[in-house]
RNA sequence: GGGCGAAUAGCUCAGCUGGUUAGAGCGCCUGUCUUACACACAGGAAGUCGGGGGUUCGAGUCCCUCUUCGCCCACCA
């Protein structure tokens, strides 16, 4: 179905030396997606797991699979985006990962496509005739379908390729068929003739899942039924709908309304039918609705079906299956002439009319109320009576409703188990068919001249009874049939010996939107049970919607969408991973500007040309010679500021992992105390960053720089904790950012050829505890003295001197002051060169003008600060913000009496 | 009609079991092209945590209530 693009050329392998001043991700994502593909990176291999005798855990991620007609919108990037993050994650961790992708024949969306291009050339998929029509559909889906595919690489997807399914395909297909038929065997199928949601638009049934509630400003019609045999008393009913009382049958009361009791029994003439109808007695009209009188047309209203049944009425139809007037056969004589053909909306406006020229319209008043749409068309769906194939629900829902409860299965947010375990529990018959040509068709076949009927794996060649001619079934099974298969049937079920099913079932995680919580996951656990034993995953996570800055979904027709290619042409894949997983607050919905990409995806940007940065800088200074690895280094060579970024590492990769982890759950059933974590994807992306840019980038880096461009033994040392702890941190970034961190991981010193980054070991912290190493007090003192210089405005490059004092704090004797100056002392280089400035011991020149002191690092130390030569201009300078400053500065300015400074 | 969620700096959002000065990115202000990075660096301003009550030694965090948005479910014609 997708054609594999020819792979672009290997990527450039340069020297360490040439890299270029600016990262240009267009040109390295291409390439970089084809080393991983070419080097089957992302493909999953049995052998190495546990359940086949190796020693990794599987982890599988089945991708939901996308219409096989879409095109990559924000929806998938976001989706595919966090399915990327945690099988790039585990697959580091050491899990033998699976993410299985795929593409849905989307039943009525993908007929839809083709019955428009048939629309556009003036035909019908009538005119066609079945065969045609779905040998053109197979045809379209052939050369343009999946696209979505190929666009999910360029977001780098690490899918395993050569797994790619598609739920028409043969082997799915008689997956379904299998599914059915044990179901159908099990008693769990049956034929139900009943009032279903119809779509008069596609011409098919709808699952109650598919006919979505929208709020329509409708008119309640009262209108006066007369009795027959008293034409001048009458029952007032009540209605939104009054195209279909030519399917009445009768009128209900409730049986304790006083007002109606005594007509219980007797007949009223139904208007512009003409045809005489019981009024009967039904707990199901509400005396406090209306008028208490309803109405009941049992072909057209569910309820008025169950009121139907329960007096054996008749149940006459009265529309034709697209909605316009006309009858069935049971209806003779119920629609008049003039209205037969007629539309039933414009129905509507006709009998209106007419019952208001009769003198039977009591009123009309305007009446809110939900009114089911079909999801895929978007038109009023009409309650119909027909025959469709339903799933008993109750058997298959108890054991998926137990998975959640027991915690075998967790849902996330945990808000969203309520919503399941509720739905669950109220659940009702699923109907499967649908009037379609496009999809896997109800394998019953049919014996029309002996009455015989089954449900079989084989299409058998005529009756099995009396040897005569057989048909199949014409109905097609709804696409979620073929979709709540998916975790098993991808993996090669009903063959249960198969090895992918044996290795890779059950999974792990499910990433989708809450929308279809009920369509798919549900109905997936279910199956998973009833075909398996076992639940598909332990985590569903729903993540939140794409929406625009007015918290509207990002659709096509409001045109407020953002083209997550676009992104990547503009920013770069990275970029737009970034944007998304740093912003993914747990279940909440992702809000992106789409009139300025700028602003929405700069940061991810920019963040990449940080990485970059670093990386050249590295390269620069840890040059071309061996680096040591940092096992190697005695520990006692590291210098203060060495340990401290180690420790950061450690401190970040236990972060990373806690806001991730865990991977699974330690026992069968998921432990309270696990039950809610990791996951936070957001969180991981914070500390990760945090680690890399305002750590490693703004003070290791800036600390390390004259060892590094020294010579002599600190230098390995310096290069050594700065190659790992980058290193390091790009594998930290990987899952997140993967092109970048790959392109730069394959330039670092040591690399060897043919190793990725995707496959490298994620990092696991090295210290046993957070070493206190007394360089969080260099930062003060730097970040004290560069306040100071702010503070006074004094020129950046204006030498200044800072003179070390003590406040002679005695009460630990003198302990902390001692720790204290034994650390400026042997870290005054760093910090000269960070702030700027000089430090001195020397005393205060006394009666120094121009002396201004500063309590700094924990308040135990004075540090006076001398050589500001522009104070007393400065000062008067900032005399207006007097105030504030003498509250920022404390003490200080107790310090600052200075000659010549009187208030101006 | 039932259920759920959100309301925190100008904007988009963190803040998980209540505990020291409420955080980030963007934006804003002041400097700086400091030999990796101006897609950057340094410093800074900015929040009565939607309103009102309550519990507590202590609440953005728990309870009640109101307001405004949003979502899900639903056979009241």
């Amino acid at each position: 179905m997708t054609a594999s693009a020819p792979l672009p050329p290997a990527s450039p392998r340069s020297q360490p030396a040439e890299i270029p001043a600016q990262y240009d991700p267009a040109a390295t994502e291409s390439a970089l997606y084809a080393d991983w593909t070419r080097a089957g990176v992302f493909t999953a291999r049995p052998e190495r797991t546990t359940r086949q005798g190796g020693d990794a855990d599987a982890f599988t991620i089945m991708m939901p699979p996308p219409n096989v007609t879409a095109i990559l919108h924000v929806g998938h990037g976001l989706n595919n985006t966090v399915q990327d993050v945690l099988v790039r994650w585990r697959r580091m961790a050491g899990d033998e990962a699976l993410w299985l992708p795929g593409t849905d024949h989307a039943g009525i969306a993908t007929q839809n496509v083709i019955e428009k291009q048939l629309a556009a050339e003036g035909k019908t998929r009538y005119d066609l005739g079945r065969d045609a029509f779905v040998a053109r559909t197979e045809e379209f889906v052939r050369t343009t379908g999946g696209a979505i595919l190929d666009q999910l690489k360029a977001i780098g997807a690490s899918c395993d390729w050569t797994r790619t399914r598609y739920t028409l395909s043969p082997e799915m297909s008689a997956a379904v068929r299998e599914a059915f038929v044990r179901l159908y065997e099990d008693g769990l199928i049956y034929r139900g003739h009943r009032v279903i949601h119809w779509c008069p638009r596609c011409l098919t049934s709808l699952s109650d899942e598919e006919a979505e509630h929208e709020d329509v400003e409708g008119k309640l019609y009262h209108i006066m039924y007369s009795l027959t045999d008293d034409p001048s008393q009458g029952l007032t009913v009540a209605t939104t709908r009054p195209e279909t009382m030519l399917g009445d049958v009768a009128v209900a009361v409730n049986p304790e309304d006083e007002r109606y009791k005594a007509l219980i029994g007797r007949t009223v003439t139904l208007p512009i039918a003409e045809i005489e109808i019981p009024i009967i007695a039904d707990e199901y009209a509400d005396p406090a609705f209306g008028t208490g009188v309803v109405k009941i047309t049992p072909a057209h209203d569910p309820n008025d079906f169950e009121v139907g049944k329960r007096h054996k009425l008749p149940m006459p139809v009265i529309m034709t299956p697209e909605g316009t007037m006309g009858e069935g056969a049971e209806a003779s004589g119920r629609v008049p002439a003039q209205l037969r053909g007629v539309d039933r909306f414009a129905a509507r406006k006709m009998i209106v009319a007419q019952l208001e020229a009769e003198g039977s319209l009591i009123k009309a008043e305007p009446h809110r109320h939900a009114v089911r749409h079909c999801y895929r068309c978007d038109t009023v769906v009409e309650p119909r009576l027909s025959d469709q194939w339903f799933v008993r629900m109750k058997p298959l829902a108890e054991p998926a409703l137990e998975a959640v409860k027991s915690g075998r299965t967790r849902i996330l947010p945990e808000r969203h188990e309520a919503v399941y375990v509720n739905w669950l529990e109220g659940i009702r018959d699923w109907n499967i068919s649908r009037q379609l040509w496009w999809g896997h068709r109800v394998p019953v076949f049919y014996c029309d001249s002996c009455g015989w009927e089954d449900a079989l794996r084989e299409d058998p060649a005529d009756c099995p009874k009396c040897r005569g001619v057989v048909r199949q079934d014409d109905d097609v099974l709804d696409t979620w049939f073929s979709s709540w298969l998916w975790p098993i049937s991808t993996l090669g079920w009903p063959d249960t010996g198969a090895r992918d099913l044996k290795t890779f079932y059950p999974g792990d995680v499910l990433v989708t939107a809450p929308e279809i919580l009920f369509f798919w996951v549900a109905r997936m656990i279910m199956a998973g049970y009833r075909f398996m034993g076992d639940a598909p995953f332990h985590t569903v996570y729903l993540h939140g919607t794409a929406r625009d800055t007015q918290h509207r979904k990002m659709s096509k027709s409001l045109g407020n969408g953002i083209d997550p290619l676009d992104v990547v042409a503009r920013y770069g894949a990275d970029a737009l991973r970034w944007t998304i997983v740093s912003g993914l607050g747990m279940g909440a919905d992702a809000i992106f500007d789409p009139a300025d990409l700028e602003k929405t995806f700069a940061p991810g940007r920019n963040f990449a040309t940080k990485l970059w940065n670093i990386a050249r800088f590295l390269l620069t200074a840890a040059g071309e010679e061996r680096v040591q690895r940092i096992d190697a280094i005695d520990a006692a060579r590291l210098t203060r500021a060495d340990r401290w970024i180690l420790s950061r590492l450690d401190i970040a990769i236990d972060e990373c992992d806690a806001a991730l982890g865990p991977a699974r759950p330690s026992g069968a059933q998921w432990p309270v105390e696990q039950r809610r974590a990791g996951m936070r994807l957001n969180e991981y992306a914070e500390s990760a960053r945090r680690f890399v840019w305002n750590e490693l980038a703004d003070w290791y880096v800036e600390a390390s720089k004259s060892r590094l461009q020294g010579s002599g033994p600190d230098r390995d040392v310096a290069r050594a904790v700065l190659v790992h702890a980058f290193d390091q941190a790009l594998r930290l970034l990987h899952p997140i950012v993967p092109f970048i961190t790959e392109a730069l991981w394959q330039r670092l010193p040591g690399h060897v050829d043919g190793e990725f980054i995707a496959r490298a070991p994620w990092p696991v912290r090295r210290g046993t505890a957070p070493e206190p190493s007394g360089f969080e007090l260099v930062q003060e003192v730097i970040i004290r003295i560069r306040q100071l210089r702010s503070d006074f405005a004094i020129a950046p490059g204006k030498p200044v001197t800072v003179h070390v004092a003590h406040r002679g704090d005695t009460t630990d004797g003198g302990a902390a002051e001692r720790y204290f100056d034994t650390i400026l002392r042997e870290e005054a280089p760093t910090i000269e060169r960070l702030a700027r400035a000089t430090l001195s011991w020397d005393p205060i020149p006394t009666g120094t003008p121009n002396a201004k002191a500063a309590i700094a690092g924990g308040a135990t130390v004075a540090m006076l600060l001398d050589g500001a030569i522009d104070v007393a201009r400065e000062r008067m300078k900032y005399a207006k913000e007097l105030a504030e400053l003498e509250k920022q500065l404390g003490s200080l300015e107790k310090r600052l009496a200075s000659p010549g400074f009187t208030s101006k």
